[in-house]
Formats: C-alpha cells, sequence, structure tokens
DNA sequence: AACCGCTTCAACCGCCCAGTA
DNA sequence: CTACTGGGCGGTTGAAGCGGT
C-alpha cells in the first residue's frame, strides 16, 4: 500500500492558476506567510488547491525577485560549470543564480542549453542512415569534451552507452586540446548495450570509455586509470571506423561507482586534479559533497576559477533517446 | 485557413529525507 | 525503534504557442 496523499485529489483543482489564484495565494503569504505549513496552506488561503501546487506556484513564479527570461552567458556557464560538478542537483545550481528557480534552470537546460552546447540536429535535418535505434534499455550516458583552450565543446561519437541524441562532432582533431576532459558511464552488462562499440588509442591500443578500460586493480573493478597519450583517437563500432581526433594528454581515470551495473569513469588533465568520490547508496552526493569533492562553499570559489579550465561531465538518463550516429 | 511537427515551460508525480510523535 | 507526515527535489508530462508547408 502506498503512502496516503498529500491532498483529496477528488477536491483540488489541477492545471493552470488563474489570475484570480494567483493573487489569492499571493496576497495571502504577504499577509500571513507560509505558516511552515504547505499542507494547511490552501485552506486557510480559500484555494482549492493541493499544498504542494501552491507551494510550487509560490516559489516558481509568485515569490518577489523571481527572474524571467533570457539566460545569460554568465549564467550559462555557471549552470555548465556546476552541472558539471554536482549534475542535476537543480536546486544547488538555483542557490547560485539569484532569481532563478531550479525549475527554470532545468527547464532551461534541458530545452535549450544541452542543445546549445551538443549543437542538436533538427529532426527534419536527419538522413534515414545516421539514425540507429539502440537497445530498448535506458543509456544513461552522453559524453562531453570541452576545449578549455577555444571554448568549444565537442562530443565524441555516440558509443552504445552514449546515446546522446545530437549531432556529434568529430573534430577535436583540430584542436589544441590543452585541457580536455572527458567523462563516460560504462555498464558492464553487455545486454545492455547493445551493439559493442568503443573508443580505442592507436599504438598501445589503450581502449577506454566502454571496452576494457585499463584496470589498476587486481579484481578488475577499475577504481583508477593511468594514461599517457599522444596519439590519434579512433572510434570504433563493429565494421566501421572512423578517425576521430588526435589527443595528448596525461590523464587520471578515476571511477565513480554508484551501483553494481553502472560504473562511472571520468577523465582530467586539467590543473586543479580531482578524484572520483563515491555516491551514496541513494545514489546523491552528501548534501556539501560534491562528485569532485567540493563543499558549497567550495563550489561557489570553483565559479570563479574555472574559467581557465573545466572538468565537464555530463550524462543524462532519458530512456526515450535512444538514437545515436554511428 | 488548416494542418502538422516541434519547442517551451508550467505544473504534476512520485520518491526521498528529516523531523516528530 | 518504528511509523507517519510534510517539505523538498528531480523527472516527466502535456497544453499552448509557433513556424513551416
Amino acid at each position: 500500500m502506498g503512502r496516503a496523499p498529500c491532498c483529496d485529489k477528488a477536491n483540488v483543482k489541477k492545471g493552470p492558476w488563474s489570475p484570480e489564484e494567483d493573487a489569492q495565494l499571493k496576497d495571502y503569504i504577504q499577509k500571513n506567510g507560509t505558516g511552515g505549513n504547505w499542507i494547511a496552506l490552501p485552506q486557510k488561503a480559500g484555494l482549492r488547491r493541493c499544498g504542494k501546487s501552491c507551494r510550487l506556484r509560490w516559489l516558481n513564479y509568485l515569490r518577489p525577485n523571481i527572474k524571467h527570461g533570457e539566460f545569460s552567458d554568465d549564467e550559462d556557464r555557471i549552470i555548465c560549470t556546476l552541472f558539471s560538478s554536482i549534475g542535476s542537483r537543480w536546486s544547488i545550481i538555483a542557490a547560485q543564480l539569484p532569481g532563478r528557480t531550479d525549475n527554470d534552470i532545468k527547464n532551461y537546460w534541458n530545452t535549450k542549453l544541452k542543445k546549445k552546447l551538443f549543437g542538436r540536429v533538427p529532426h527534419s535535418q536527419r538522413k534515414p542512415h545516421q539514425i540507429h535505434h539502440a537497445s530498448p534499455s535506458p543509456s544513461p550516458a552522453s559524453t562531453l569534451l570541452y576545449n578549455c583552450s577555444n571554448n568549444a565543446y565537442h562530443t565524441p561519437p555516440a558509443t552504445s552507452f552514449s546515446c546522446f541524441e545530437a549531432s556529434y562532432s568529430s573534430s577535436f582533431s583540430n584542436t589544441s586540446a590543452s585541457c580536455i576532459s572527458a567523462a563516460s558511464i560504462l555498464q558492464p552488462q553487455e545486454s545492455l548495450l547493445g551493439p559493442i562499440q568503443h573508443y580505442q588509442l592507436h599504438d598501445n591500443g589503450v581502449q577506454m570509455l566502454g571496452g576494457e578500460a585499463s584496470c589498476s586493480s587486481s579484481d578488475g573493478s577499475c577504481s583508477n586509470i593511468q594514461i599517457s597519450h599522444n596519439k590519434e583517437l579512433e572510434y570504433s563500432n563493429g565494421d566501421h571506423h572512423q578517425q576521430i581526433g588526435m589527443q595528448s594528454y596525461n590523464s587520471f581515470y578515476s571511477e565513480v561507482a554508484d551501483d553494481e551495473s553502472q560504473k562511472l569513469i571520468m577523465a582530467s588533465n586539467c590543473d586543479h586534479g580531482w578524484s572520483g568520490h563515491q555516491k551514496s547508496s541513494n545514489g546523491l552526493w552528501g548534501e556539501t559533497e560534491t562528485p569532485l569533492g567540493y563543499g558549497i562553499e567550495e563550489i561557489k570559489q570553483l565559479i570563479t576559477t574555472t574559467s581557465s579550465c573545466n572538468s565537464f561531465l555530463f550524462y543524462e538518463n532519458k530512456a526515450d533517446e535512444k538514437v545515436m550516429y554511428y
């Protein structure tokens, strides 16, 4: 048996708020405050709304000093930086952007910023042969390479675990690669991956990001990997091989394992090196701990210092975006 | 003008956590 | 210690708007 609903669903109004309801809620809160009890608030305010709905409406729309409209470049940068550090902790990200709500930022990220960074190809411009439908299981990862030297973002071609629906750039061969960070999630079960795809490096054939990573641990858990590269990077997918660039870096890979079926490999050659941190059992990092081991105060500091070099980690877990290019 | 497909974003859903009885 | 409750949060949905044909 599930938990009791927070309100009588049959007697509450749903859907868009009318200007009258807005005025009623705003008026009540301005006069009486929230009283620390959102569940009781609608009744007191004479609204036929769920308490949670009132809270959301107030926080996201009616609250004073809410900023609507275009996000500035600075805000973009802050969102990207924090997202790279702490993931989709929208409330924490929102706390760094006065006047912005977590919902706003979440929507902005999902609808605009993500596309801005990844250069999404409109459906109408896709050629049928470019589209490959992957396995029906959720594909949790997308991968992004961030080149600090020219402020450009690049994604490598999609891997089987990297099914971000986007136009994957293979152009980082002509970047200086002075500061490239890569991250991806590996899923060990082949059944979840669909067709085997992997990146490999020429010469010594170091395989990574979905292949058999070089493991430093005896049990193959791949907790730490250190690789020095100055090599061409090739993308391989069965019979299709594509050279995707030249990388020159000395990387230290750390694993962030959050459960048995998902392993996160991070790579960075940035100046402010970082180490992997284990998520807690609930899949979240501690309130003041970030994946990079930064506290919230440190994140604030990070915002001001990462303009020169960032470790970017992008991943998503959206089951319905299982289209990829190869 | 009508239709269609895409995008946007407000709002909802359901889970998790902390506080409390 | 356990059960319950409300608040908070991230993920998802769907109506509205918009542009193209």
